[in-house]
Parts: C-alpha cells; structure tokens; sequence
DNA sequence: ATCAAATGTTAACGTTGTCAACATTTGCCC
DNA sequence: GGGCAAATGTTGACAACGTTAACATTTGAT
C-alpha cells in the first residue's frame, strides 16, 4: 500500500478551519512535512518557509509538525539534509561516466554549481545562518561531510593517477570547494546579475578552469 | 554642535514607556537608526536586526523608523551597503603599502577574509536573500560593485606589469573573487569548524595561493 | 480489555512588520 | 512675527509567526 503523503487525508473538511478532515493519525506525517517544506522553499523562497505555512500544506495544524520537529530551526535542518544528499547525488550522477579522474574533479565541481543555480532557495537553506550549529543535527553534518568528502576522494585520485599536484588532498580540496562554493554563493545571491542567468555554465567552466591551471601538472 | 546619535535624546524618562523623553524631533534618526542597527547585527546577528529592536535601541518609537526605510528589506540594504563600504575601505588600507602588484592583488584576497571571519553577521547581511533584488537599492549596488572593480583593477594592472595571464580581467576577477566569497562563506556559515578558527589565515592563504598558480605566469 | 505512549487539536502568549490616525516641530511665505 | 504645509515623530491596531500548555484521539503492548 502506498503511503499517503501531504494533505490527502480521507474524509470530509472541517467545517471551521476548511481543512480536509482526515484520520486523526496521519501515518507519516514527519515525511509529509518535509516533503511540503521542499514545495514550499521552491515556491515561495527560504522567506516563506514557516512552521504554520508547513502544516497547513501537509494538512495538519499549527502544532502538529512540533511531535516531529522540535522547532523551526530543526525543520531547516532537515531540509538542509535533504539538500546536501540530493547534491551529492547529482554529482555522483555527473561524474559516473567520466573516465579521466580530472574529468571527474571537474565534473563535481560542475553539478556542485549546476544544483546551486537550479535549486537557488534549497541551496540558501543549506548554508543558512538559522542552523546556527551544524554539529547539533549529526545526520546534517554527516550528509555536509559526504558531499565534501567527494572532492577530496576525486582530488586524491587524480593525485594518484599523477594528474596533480601532490599535497595535502584536503587542503586543495578546499581550495576547489571555495571556488565552486563562491560562484554558486554569487550566483544564488543575485551577485552577478549583469551576466545572468545563461552564462553561469559558461562562467563556472572558465572560474573551475582557472583553479585547474593551478592544481593540474603539465607534461 | 556635535549630532548627538542613539538614543542620547535630553530630558526625562517618559513613565509608561520607559523611553528618554527627548525633544519630538531627534535631528539625524536616519543616522542613529543605522549605527543601532549595526550594533545590533554585531551583538545578536541578522536574526535578531528587527525594525523594533533597532527603534528601542535608538530611543525612538516602533514605527519612527518607517520615516527613513520604507521596510525591513531597506534597513538590511543600508546595513548592506555599509558593509561593502567598510569591506572597500579595509581593502584598499591593506593593498596601500604593497608595491608588487601580485601582492597588491593578494592583499585584496586575505582583506576579504578578513572582513568576513572578523564580521560574519554583517558579511551574512550583505549577502543576506531578504533584500531580493540589489538593484532596488542603487546605493548598495554601487558599494558592492565598488569592491568588486577592486579587483579588477588589481588584476588589470598585474597584467600591465607582465605578471598575469592575459585574458578578459572582469574574467579572471570573477574567478578571484569566486575563490575569496567562498571560503569567506564556508568560514561565516561555520561548515570548516573542525578547522576554526585559528587557521583561517592559513587556510586563506593557501587557498589563494591554489588560485595564483593557475593565474601567474612563471618567468 | 486496559492503559500508557504516541500523535494529533485548540487556544493562548509574546514578538514581529506594517499601516492608519494623530501630534509636534520646523521652515517657508506673507 | 503669524500662519500653515511638510517633515517627522507617537499611539494603537492588525495579521502572521514561533512556541507552549492543556486536552483529545489513536495505537500497541500486556
């Protein structure tokens, strides 16, 4: 049987409050609201992502989503969660099919950008200043350590394959991130708006190929 | 005659609410508001900067400051702007005494590490997706572009002088101030915290570093 | 079957952004 | 100087929000 997710409770409305009158459990209501809260970022911006605006669109009341959420900051979290994951699936996705190891590197850095300008609001949440510490919701900071430990693993490949510099895979690394993270911070905040928008794949392929100038040894 | 600013208004207390009971008119509210609001995004972070606190913190009712911002969004955009003003300011007095343009150049880059490790809640405000469209505010879209025609101007003369790659300047810039933003925001956005903070200077200048080996062209 | 735990609801509280209505002061024009 | 409009302040209200307390319903273990 298939769960039934957001306000698609049976029955009748209520005759106040208008909203659909379902079974008073909803069966899965934590996935509901996060699933409502990932409409509603897309929709309506970081901004607009309430507690209240959460339940209503899951179909529950004001202090329903407090049973699985301790307060708003934790839902932010989870959705933040939920973003870093669908990153590092996109770029496992990118970089699956490359062959040459700084093919791969680049290719992360790429989608890294790609997800951050398709999904600019999802991306926000993620680096949110409202999840004041990160280390407080460990499944955030494990889903955070995953997508960085990608470009650590690509840059310690090349490395291997002898296509970089040695050194410190997690020093340069961080340096790749940086690139990737400023472009997408610059783009998501409407920092470049004079070249925008068709011009971020161009501008991230020149910003990532001016990193790889420094990171790639030449024959 | 010295502007008297915050909430340093004459006379006596008013009994219900507490408030000094100054003379009607306050003289430079404008300016008084924006000093209150930038102490507070100092002390309690963008989360706390309210219209409200910023009006007690300057003596003055609720809705005062609604005679000189039209909005919350306006009072974040001045706060913006000041930022980029300050960031300038501290980047040009760390370039000044440089004589060799790559360092001219890299001062620039650490400047702005600085700024945000040394500020994060007023970076975070001037990067902040509340004011949605930065052009709203031709004030604040000229302070940001100021900062950033720093660096293309470094940039430019490091080529003049033969020590930089040719190539479009805005270009290599964009890339430049990709690598500084970002690690600017992973440093802000507490997502390196393993690491912090004693080492942001180091981690800024490798990071750059990583960057100059890819845009310096070795004799 | 019973009863505690889990999970939902309603109703409040304080805070916020914002606006309308009103008060005071300032500065200009005669 | 006197009067009057504009500038700039105040009070009081409203709706939306996060959060909590008190209560209701359902579920599952014994």
């Amino acid at each position: 049987m298939t769960k039934r997710i957001l306000s698609s409770r049976a029955r009748r409305e209520h005759p106040k409050t208008g909203r659909p009158r379902g079974p008073y459990h909803h069966g899965n209501l934590r996935e509901a609201l996060l699933q409502a809260a990932l409409r509603l970022v897309e929709t309506v911006g970081p901004g607009g992502l309430t507690l209240r605006a959460t339940a209503r669109l899951a179909g529950v009341s004001q202090a329903a989503p407090y049973r699985h959420f301790a307060s708003r900051e934790a839902l932010l979290a989870a959705v933040a969660e939920e973003g870093f994951r669908a990153l590092t699936a996109m770029q496992r996705d990118s970089a699956r099919h490359k062959g040459d190891p700084i093919d791969r590197f680049q290719a992360l850095g790429l989608a890294y950008i790609g997800f951050a300008s398709s999904h600019p609001s999802h991306f926000r949440v993620m680096f949110a200043p409202e999840v004041a510490d990160k280390f407080a919701y460990p499944a955030l900071a494990e889903a955070a350590a995953e997508a960085f430990g990608l470009l650590v693993d690509a840059i310690a490949e090349c490395q291997r394959a002898g296509k970089v510099k040695e050194g410190d895979p997690k020093e340069l690394a961080l340096a790749a991130w940086s690139v990737v993270h400023g472009l997408s911070a610059l783009v998501v905040d409407r920092q470049l708006s004079e070249l925008y928008p068709v011009k971020v794949e161009e501008m991230a392929r020149s910003v990532t190929q001016r990193l790889f100038d420094g990171l790639v040894l030449d024959p």
